[in-house]
RNA sequence: GAGCCGUUAGCUCAGCUGGUAGAGCAACUGCCUUUUAAGCAGUGGGUCACAGGUUCGAAUCCUGUACGGCUCACCA
């Protein structure tokens, strides 16, 4: 369904609307702007609320002067010689009444006749109590600050229709609060990061979202072209290689946050476009990120959700710390025995369960992994031990080659989180390159291509570094109980 | 990409095995000076997503299309 809006020979013939017009025009017709802009709220609805609600009747009549706020009116109860109206603005809502004796009688005439539930208006007045005590503005002053020609959505159900809610997200904001409450988690979640970043002497950073070469991660790209330079453009599937020539730089502490692009399946749990951040400290190992992630996260958690207890869904996720820390390669031999590393087995075991690991043996292990485990890590888990084959930006481990220092974060069942320590040997990265371009060409397209002007940048040296990413709108999801990313994401991808 | 489900008034939803469209809210006209899902009386409002088909007759059955939801696949 498309939106109804949007259709005009269908609007045309909306008596609403027309009759909205025809209010609209009689306003104009009084000399009314019904777009006004010379109105300056001077309170909000929370401050009078938070300042005043405690207030006893006496006490707010002997308050002396006018207060004055705006919002749009999402309620109106008329009659008719009084009326009463709620004000919603960005803070919460409040009460407003409107009385013949105490208003000029054409404002009066006015409200009752040209105002609509969905106009922006601006009010002043005083405050004082109803008989149920609600805080209540007596409206000396109306003004007209917008006229909606559309009705909103209805006031007890809200707006329920899920398309129209993603498509019209200004209506879903308008009409339901939970709705605001995530979209404010979300803002907080991201202000957080950004603190507990900024207060470890991080430094956020900016770097290209066009790619010549799609890299820094295993995905397919959108493809896009220049013009003028007649060549095409990647957008950036991982802002990886970007942050770490800057480390090259000199910058021992970076992180950008932003939208990452990749060009794959739409579901509850991936959007095209989608937030994340890279960080990465120099002189630090993947074993201090999981510390310094298990501290970032709680520390976002605790300022929002307020508990380290969070629902989601039917299941209760403990954040509280220390969080597990799991090694694939010991899971699976746990599991199958040691027999698991050989590659005759392993691929034989892969093929039975259906994975597609295309002879590579990193992949069949950790697919293998995901199938069987991913889902059972409810609490926050550090996965570890990845396969180097599957890993070709991390450093090999001193103990075991055919390692990597590398972990993913996973909670309820999802990847949160993917980091490790940062190979910085610039031959050992070429070959890596080589290694993936080979396997490219067995079939593997996302792998990774061949970037030698990141291969240059390492061969100046670039200090011992962790470096992680986290999905933020995954994250969001955790904390805010949704079930989709689409709920955690204003406008999702839809077909237009 | 596959399967299942959905699309009816501005919004939320009924509408059974086919008989020609309903409620609440919103709107409109009245009445009402402390309501808060205000109340009372009355009125208007629909190409039942779209296009075909079956039928005397389709919101209802069938086919296709569009859009959406969920699950799976691909993947991150």
């Amino acid at each position: 369904m498309r939106t109804k809006a949007a259709s005009g020979s269908n609007a045309m013939e909306d008596k609403q609307f027309e009759l909205r017009k025809s209010k609209l025009k009689e306003l104009r017709a009084m000399g009314i702007d019904p777009y006004a802009n010379d109105f300056t709220p001077e309170h909000t609805t929370r401050e009078l609320v938070s300042l005043h609600a405690s207030k006893s009747p006496e006490e707010l009549e002997e308050m002396e002067g006018l207060f004055s706020l705006a919002g749009r009116v999402v309620s109106k109860r008329d009659f008719g010689k009084s009326a009463f109206f709620h004000l919603s603005d960005r803070t919460g809502r409040i009460q407003a009444f409107i009385q013949k004796n105490s208003i000029d009688e054409e404002t009066f005439t006015l409200f009752r006749k040209l105002l609509d539930v969905g106009d922006f208006a601006g009010v002043r007045g005083e405050l004082f109590k109803t008989r149920t005590g609600e805080l209540t503005v007596r409206v000396r002053e109306l003004f007209f600050l917008t006229k909606a020609l559309r009705p909103l959505p209805e006031k007890w159900h809200g707006l329920q229709d899920v398309e129209t809610r993603y498509r019209q997200r200004y209506l879903d904001l308008v009409a339901n609060q939970r709705t605001r409450e995530i979209f404010k988690i979300r803002s907080k979640v991201i202000n957080l990061i950004r603190r507990f970043l900024d207060e470890r002497d991080f430094l956020e950073v900016e770097t290209p979202v066009l790619h010549p070469i799609a890299g820094g991660a295993t995905a397919k790209p959108f493809v896009t072209h220049h013009n003028a330079l007649d060549m095409d453009l990647y957008l950036r599937i991982a802002p990886e290689l970007y942050l770490k020539r800057l480390v090259v730089g000199g910058l021992e502490r970076v992180y950008e946050l932003g939208r990452t692009f990749r060009n794959e399946g739409v579901s509850t749990k991936h959007n095209p476009e989608f937030t994340m951040i890279e960080f990465y400290q120099a002189y630090a190992t993947y074993e201090d990120l999981m510390d310094l992630i298990e501290e970032l996260v709680c520390y976002v958690v605790e300022n929002t959700v307020g508990d380290t207890l969070v629902e989601y869904e039917d299941k209760k996720i403990d954040f509280k710390g220390p969080w597990k820390r799991i090694n694939i390669y010991e899971t699976l031999r746990e599991k199958f025995g040691s027999k698991i590393t050989e590659e005759e087995f392993l691929f034989a075991k892969a093929d039975s369960m259906g994975i597609n690991h295309n002879g590579i043996k990193g992949k069949a292990l950790t697919e293998i992994f995901e199938a069987l485990f991913e889902a059972t890590l409810l609490n926050p888990t550090f996965v570890y031990g990845f396969p180097l084959d599957v890993s070709p930006l991390a450093r090999k481990n001193d103990d075991d080659p055919e390692v990597v220092d590398r972990f993913e974060l996973y909670i309820c069942g999802r990847e949160i989180a993917n980091a490790f320590s940062e190979l910085n040997d610039p031959i050992d990265q070429k070959k890596r390159f080589t290694d993936q371009v080979e396997m490219k060409k067995k079939g593997e397209d996302e792998y990774h291509e061949m970037d030698n002007d990141y291969v240059s940048a390492l061969e100046y040296g670039m200090p011992p570094t962790a470096g992680a990413g986290i999905g933020i709108d995954r994250l969001v999801m955790l904390l805010t109980n949704s079930s989709s990313i689409r709920e955690v994401i204003f406008f999702p991808h839809l077909r237009p």
